[in-house]
DNA sequence: TTGTCTTCATTCGATCTCAAAGGAAGTGTC
DNA sequence: GACACTTCCTTTGAGATCGAATGAAGACAA
């Protein structure tokens, strides 16, 4: 692998121009401002600017100007709001099986969705070609402006490309993001699932200059890290790995990682089947001691429980050290009352008071469409809205 | 406390402007710059600009034109280095009954130092009358721009006030920052120690697109955090807490936090010194242990690769989720070649290689004058060299 | 109704930045 | 030594942003 010695500032980081524009938008997509004043005060930025911005993204039709608003003391603001353009942005999270596909509008709005089959081992060729077909049914009629992708694995995100071997034969060092720009004749961006997960939630109820980790708990652990609006990657891609952080009371179970005591052991919906099958239960899957679990069979709530408690007593750690303003729970166990209230005691318990002061911990509300969001963001970024 | 919860987005962030001409400065005077071209690569910036900038900044006595440097298959470049300005720093780093003051060039050169009695529990007036005098004599002629101090407690960087009641009586909600600003006529900043060490260690051997951890453990273990080259204060200015991880091993040993099985209970070195006395030996504090294991004791020798382990099994957890390119250990006990052989050790053992893959472990470089360098750099991005 | 105050928005001149083009001063080749 | 090429730096015009001033439109009080 490359060492990713980030030397140079990207042009992903020097916003592609139009950054101020791009704001506008989402603020007022999301109803956070309805004038141009409200957006001064938001964006930290000079009156004139924002009036010029605005005209700009009212001739192109993005935004409306919509009647006059309440006055506070003073002139009425001019009510601001989205306009109907056909303007769009395609957005994917690739499984190993399926992929699920969207289109958002500038404002970050999805409209559509739709899942189709595909066999991601098949190669990036083989991928591209399903997901082109996907996309071109998703994107009847609409303007497309830019491709967000999230992929199953380690990307190097400079590049768009896969880093690692791991599962996915025929993907390392092809350049997926180069591809997808090809095929569809717009920016695109490429990133790892969990990291775009963690940002579609993160902006849904925190502000940009918020702090925040997204845990998917399902079959595995994963996490991914959002620091101040922006995913944080790492050094080496491999920033959020909680799932092999050790655990006392799983110190002589062996883990695929080569250690032993990984959380994953016992706090994933792997462990939890292996767990079950210990003691003589047959069952099929993690969603089955789930649902054992929910329908009151003790042994399968007792360790749903535990694993709960075990992610808690990790996350814990992450909070002291890491103090963001939430924790967001996704994957199949997050749906789990009793496994989100022992994720939540633990943490309250071990953590230190500051750490929680103004903590939230909560099952995450995008469900599956996470990282559609998140995808949509980082295809945004690479476009100016009124281009 | 006030919830911390950073909307608009602050003065800190939106460059006080000269922000080019800082990052020009500071690349001569680490000698990581040698003409404008130079620089124009490194801050990705239009050769352009750079020439303005460096235009300005000449004129200014601020840098010098230098002769010329070797070509390298074309016209020879003109050799930038740093003016002899009087232009200055100040930079302190309070503790309990001592504080460290320095002045430092704008280049980030430390010139004196200087080390003064004080009693931080007379109070913040108290405390800033005896810095003054300490600081007048160190900028003796020369022409103080800006000052920087480090306190030993939790800091509400904004507004440059303590936050928690914590040992410092009369500290909280007094504006320490605007009272220096005040005192000297000159801007400030004033933040935690820990984060300013980070900040400091962080710039001497890493660039402004790296992450790192700053881990101080002495009497009790603290930890600052840098993202791209500046500090990560978290949701409530309490990130970087590591020393309440819960160590499997220390289960049962009461914590002064109220929890049991801290880190900072067997790995810290008030730890140790305890440790040390429940076996029935007599000794005087950390340093005395610290010198114990150095002369061969077994005993103490041992007690000190513990407490390495237990800290590199904590660092494990968060190298594996933070996945920085380094981290960096200062404090007495750092300065123990077991210790930091042990820590290292459990550190590549535990995590995963990805996150190992480009990791450096070090002992800091900076010493005592850390928090210094990291002072002065925050006051430092409150001025414009060339104003 | 008149005047004052507040809030909202735009105009205007100065500054910063960039991209593109071009000049300056070298190296290397035939 | 003539030519092409490389590297370094500056000039120039266009666009973005800011702060300050100004204008626009309402609230409110006397």
């Amino acid at each position: 692998m490359t060492p990713l010695t980030d030397g140079a500032p990207s042009p992903a980081d020097s916003h592609v121009s139009g950054d101020h524009s791009r704001q506008i938008v989402e603020f007022v997509a999301r109803g956070e401002a309805a004038s141009r004043s409200d957006l001064a005060r938001l964006l930290g930025v000079a009156p004139s600017t924002v009036s010029l911005r605005v005209q700009e993204l009212v001739e192109a039709g993005i935004l409306r100007e919509d009647g006059q608003g309440q006055s506070s003391g003073g002139r009425r603001p001019r009510r601001l709001s989205l306009g109907r353009t056909q303007r769009r942005v395609l957005a994917a999270e690739l499984g190993g099986e399926h992929a699920r596909l969207g289109i958002l509008d500038l404002g970050g709005h999805l409209h559509r969705t739709k899942t189709i089959p595909i066999t991601i081992a098949d190669g990036p060729d083989a991928t591209l070609a399903l997901l082109e077909a996907g996309f071109r049914e998703l994107a009847e009629g609409a303007d497309i402006r830019a491709v967000g992708v999230a992929l199953p694995g380690p990307v190097h995100f400079e590049t768009g490309s896969v880093d690692q071997p791991s599962r996915m034969p025929g993907w390392p060092g092809f350049r997926f993001g180069d591809a997808l720009a090809e095929r569809f004749g717009v920016p695109s961006a490429v990133d790892n699932d969990a990291n775009l997960m963690a940002l579609g939630e993160h902006h849904r109820s925190l502000s940009r200059t918020q702090h925040s980790i997204t845990v998917k708990a399902g079959t595995a652990i994963g996490s991914g890290i959002i620091v101040a609006g922006s995913v944080h990657r790492g050094a080496t891609a491999a920033a959020g790995d909680i799932t092999h952080t050790r655990i006392a009371e799983a110190a002589d179970i062996p883990c695929s990682c080569g250690n032993h005591g990984c959380l994953e052991t016992i706090a994933s919906g792997a462990g939890l089947v292996r767990q079950m099958r210990e003691r003589g239960i047959a069952v099929t899957g993690a969603a089955d001691v789930l649902d054992r679990a929910r329908n009151g069979d003790p042994i399968a709530t007792t360790l749903v429980r535990t694993a709960g408690t075990h992610l808690g007593q990790v996350l814990s750690g992450v909070v002291n050290f890491f103090n963001p303003h939430a924790v967001f729970l996704t994957g199949s166990m997050s749906t789990s009352e009793p496994f989100l209230a022992a994720v939540r005691s633990r943490v309250y318990e071990a953590c230190h008071p500051l750490a929680t002061q103004t903590l939230r911990i909560e099952s995450a509300r995008t469900g599956p469409d996470a990282a559609l969001y998140g995808a949509a963001r980082i295809a945004l970024e690479r476009i100016d809205p009124v281009a």
